[in-house]
DNA sequence: CATGAATGAGAATTCATTCAT
DNA sequence: AATGAATGAATTCTCATTCAT
């Protein structure tokens, strides 16, 4: 008796992939485990997605999106720390509600396969833009390569590499940390936003006082 | 006439293993692209680490005993500025000597081989105790979650996340950045320092302020 | 707006099939392939002919029939020399007409599936019924091995060659040859009459004066 | 306990291939199948030919060489008639000796295969000019498209229907047909000399008469 | 130490066909 | 009559590893 209606289908493989990718990597997981997991016929794969590249795919612009969508709700009158505490508040939203999928989407090393190289440098240089506007209001200079080095995707990075410590972790032990709960992540946002803001203005001030020229 | 002696059979397959894994990650790597890479036979392979995982596991210890002797030259006494400064240049000195070895130790993903898991886990553990010292000279609780979770990893991981962005812009696009010289990472090395070290100093300063205990 | 009538649906499969199985060969080519091609869901293949092979039989069928059609239309009186060329204008007829159907019936190989195998040894034997009659016409002795061996299919494998040549050419080079209009195979068929013609004469006249039998 | 010397592999894939491909075409026949009837394990296969394509190619290959060597063994100084029967001993011992290869050479569709394509149009081209001679000697012109259409490949068509017949009928009935022998090879050779030289004649005394232009 | 042949399991994908709608 | 989802077997090819030489 078959229960599957038709949408099903499609999402039981997306997210089954998205699970197996996270844990494992890309190439480590072959489609046959990947239909198993979904309870899928592993033809169905290359049916819905055109096959394991096509996956991933997905799942980068997937991904993509809604970090985007995460970010750019912020267009509202803030003061820069303001602005900061709500960005580092999206993304943390972002990474609590899609920790897998950007796991996969961001850590995915792709330099065997072009497809995924044009994606990510797609998606790269749209997100560049998007930061630009923190780093003006802040008072950071996007001209600066050093300053740019540190801080381009900083805040993303860092609370990535928090949920991708975390995900191992749970992963290693398979067991849950419960510990980390709304109450952190609320203690946690405030303090980032502090360590970020006070970072960021020791710089500032700095330059500020010894202004220096970069090529 | 071949000119190998035995180190060099081992040495090659070890170097083509660490820029192969680093570019593609390690299940996307084949032994056979490996040992043609390395210019040796693919038993070889097998005959110097026992199999494609001996490798792997031979670069896990080999950048993680690096990482070490790189971190725990700090020994003197220094102001926890000079500290911070110090870890973070031993970091840097460290990422730009080994980038593909540490891209390779850090990055891969083991969830699916125990002994990597193992190994990752001694790693890890290992290496908490090291930063142990760092949060109590610069004052931050290291019984805090929160300040843990911020700060675990964290200038390791910034400038890992560094490398990893230039790694992996150098591989797509096929071109070496110079930019990123001595001068460059001279002045990075400052602004990280002055930013990690206003950064914390803003969170003790608050904590101190309003004191709160976490399990 | 979809407009097929019931007849077009099944003619479509079977124009479809005809040209690329022609081109690739049977077993080369999808029923997806084709079902794409004739602009039909591949299950109206299963629909109309029950699967694959039941396409490849109604070509072969349908080309014999056409083939004994052309044939069978030389039922005058002529003379030896007329009934020859009556004989190649309408194997050329048939096979200008139906080049790709005559080029998937007789050339597909079909060793592996028995029922194709027994259409084409039916087809076989009734064509051999026809030969006879030419045959005893120019003076040939049907009971001669050699001879049989010679002639048997002479006429239409020259013709076909020429058209699977030429088939072969334009599917190669993407580019039809005008030089093949109805003058040309005027000529063609003259010359090959008279090719004909005197070649038998001279293997007539010679068995004539050196009779020799042969099992 | 393994008998194999090196060279018996490839060679025993390399005949099973002939005989398969012959049998049930290209296509039709699997890899596994392949492996199977070579008694070989089936990754020895790519070991050796880099895949299914690489043995068609070496099949074509090798039977357009000793084609090549069956014809070009014709360079002494001989009549026309003597000429002709040369070229048709050559390409019945050829045939003979290498049906199956020959079949699978010249009757493989290719069109979806590039690289067998253009082996095919390489190999064509070295025939045609081979012809050219024989053409030359027995009084034909190589610039008429019409006599070009009915003798280009003739001979060896004529011949390579007679054995493609004998070979169908052979794998249909499964029965070995004694009756081709030497004996019958020598008429076969003999009154298919005495057919095309006095068709040739016929044709080229046509022509003297009622001399025609062709583009 | 080094080689190239060999192995058997597994990779991703495509196959012809079936079935419920 | 027609569709698109689903199936399970089959496809070619590659995998890491072993072994005799």
């Amino acid at each position: 008796m078959k229960e599957n209606t038709r949408k099903d289908t499609k999402q039981k493989i997306f997210d089954a992939a998205v699970t197996l990718f996270a844990r494992k990597g890309f190439h480590a997981v072959g489609i046959r485990e990947l239909a198993r997991v979904a309870e899928v016929n592993s033809a169905m794969l290359n049916y819905y997605f055109g096959g394991k590249i096509g996956i991933l795919k997905e799942i980068i612009n997937t991904a993509h999106q809604r970090h985007r969508e995460a970010i750019t709700s912020t267009d509202e009158q803030l003061t820069p720390k303001q602005h900061i505490n709500r960005v580092i508040c999206n993304f943390i939203r972002f990474f609590r509600d899609n920790t897998e999928l950007a796991l996969v989407a961001f850590d995915t090393l792709p330099y065997d396969i072009p497809e995924i190289i044009e994606l990510k440098k797609k998606w790269g240089e749209a997100n560049i833009q998007l930061l630009e506007k923190l780093f003006a209001d802040i008072g950071l200079d996007i001209n600066d390569t050093v300053q740019v080095s540190i801080f381009n995707g900083f805040l993303a990075n860092i609370i990535l590499t928090h949920f991708r410590g975390r995900h191992a972790w749970e992963q290693a032990t398979h067991r849950k940390i419960h510990e980390f709960n709304d109450a952190f992540y609320e203690q946690y946002a405030e303090m980032l936003t502090r360590f970020y803001f006070n970072g960021v203005n020791g710089i500032v001030q700095h330059i500020n006082k010894t202004p220096q020229k970069k090529t």
